[in-house]
DNA sequence: TTTT
DNA sequence: TTTT
């Protein structure tokens, strides 16, 4: 009924970018959100947290964000549940960003960010023009997507599409 | 270094109140939370999302918490990792909650609700007394995690107080 | 950069509902929102946070939100600044909501709730059909605004518009 | 119910820091945050925010946080009402921060920021030993409190106590 | 000005 | 698997 998470932390590594079948372009990355408090062991822990960004938000992810940058993103948790090879049910987490903050290193504008989930986006937007002609050259797949741990590809299809 | 999750959704079953070895509460339950809109084939998806709340907070929960009650809960999602028993490493996404809100058949004092994190119960904290002795009947294991797909046990040792 | 607000409180009166001069709809209602604590003398306090719901979702909320329900608010702290008669600068406070939850007498769907900035209203949204001809008998003002102290009426215009 | 804010700006001018008669120190800022997007005349308008963070975590925003400095602001949102002195009722929003994250110009730490709410300050926090002696030197009143439009001085006492 |  |  209601699904909001924001984070603050650095990626972990370049995003990813992706296009399904149909063109529709999504950004993929790791953050790295440390917790606030050490624990017993007086240790600083972090969380490795995977955000997916669909459409021209991800396209501007993939364009501006870079490893290291620190970033904050407001979304929704989403449990995607399968079976690997053995047959055993694996339940990845990750978060659907539909707004993204860009905090460091900002471009001159002053703090830099972009936002999704606007008017001018919503409805019209319609492909990915200007970023090169959609290169589903390795079929498209979420092959090292983080959470899969097993080596087995995940589809990307159009039934992803949170919209 | 900022984690917030809010979420509000039904339980998929009573709440599980286990103990760490030196007597802290923690609950457990999972919270379906609908998806906001319908996917490409017209279904409404829901998510299935791991609470865990610990302390008297915990206690609370487990004590007016059921099956099918609406709850909001508030706090940080937490990304666990561990080796299975094939040696992969799984990953498990939980939100270790610091605010519960019940939202339907509230008790007589109107709309019913506790909130931990709080003055009162931060440091001073002492056990479980009232609560009939820490029952760690079971060896204080999650053998019932929802999370956990191939049956291995997560052991809940003070290791995991996240305070 | 990021401004994210959810609420959790009880109408403490039936919505209004208005129309721009262009016809858009916007409803406005207060949310009485229990502090968690009690304060010095023992005493629960209550905040009233006023709400402003645009479009569709607005004309939802005027439908099935009335006095005393519970409702879940997810949207923007926006901070009006205007002259009042006297010359003096007034600053009134509102949430604009994006997301509206329906918490009690559902009806029988099971939750009830509606949410807004979706895919579907968003560029498409063509005014009120069917909501019975927006009715701006007495000139579109919020003439009974809570916000506003001193009589001064606020004229709703097309400028209000957050989208 | 529930109240939670999420925040992203930059402070407008410097932190103040106030002490309360019984030495709990306050500090209070405002924070313009950016309105996501343009207005009907092209504009980008931005809300600015009033802040309050009361003892440790205060102290360490006076000390941290400077004028133009971007910050993360989590709490919960407040309205405080009173009557000035030609009788009105004024209504002040304001937002009591739990959380808040320095975001650039971080020390060498990597990142910055400060965690209130937490354990280790909760119960046993004694007032401002090492701060220099709470300085109550202007009568412990917000006489430039932003949100007072109307000359008149609001007293900050144990009162006001959000703990 | 206020809700349960 | 991981960021500063």
């Amino acid at each position: 009924m209601l699904n909001r998470i924001i984070l603050i932390g650095r990626l972990t590594a370049d995003p990813e970018l992706r296009y399904t079948p149909t063109g529709t372009a999504v950004a993929s990355f790791t953050l790295a959100v440390d917790r606030p408090r050490a624990n017993q062991q007086g240790e600083r822990e972090t969380d490795f947290i995977n955000i997916v960004v669909w459409q021209k938000l991800g396209e501007l992810c993939a364009q501006y964000l870079k490893k290291g940058r620190l970033a904050a993103v407001e979304g929704r948790l989403q449990i995607r549940s399968y079976e690997n090879k053995e047959g055993q049910r694996v339940r990845v987490a990750e978060v659907v960003a539909d707004n993204v903050r860009f905090l460091d290193r900002g471009d001159s504008t002053g703090g830099g960010g972009f936002e999704g989930s606007g008017a001018g986006f919503g409805g019209g937007f319609g492909g990915n023009q200007g970023f090169g002609g959609n290169n589903n050259k390795r079929g498209s797949n979420f092959d090292d997507d983080p959470f899969v741990d097993d080596g087995k590809p995940i589809d990307i299809s159009d039934d992803d599409l949170p919209f």
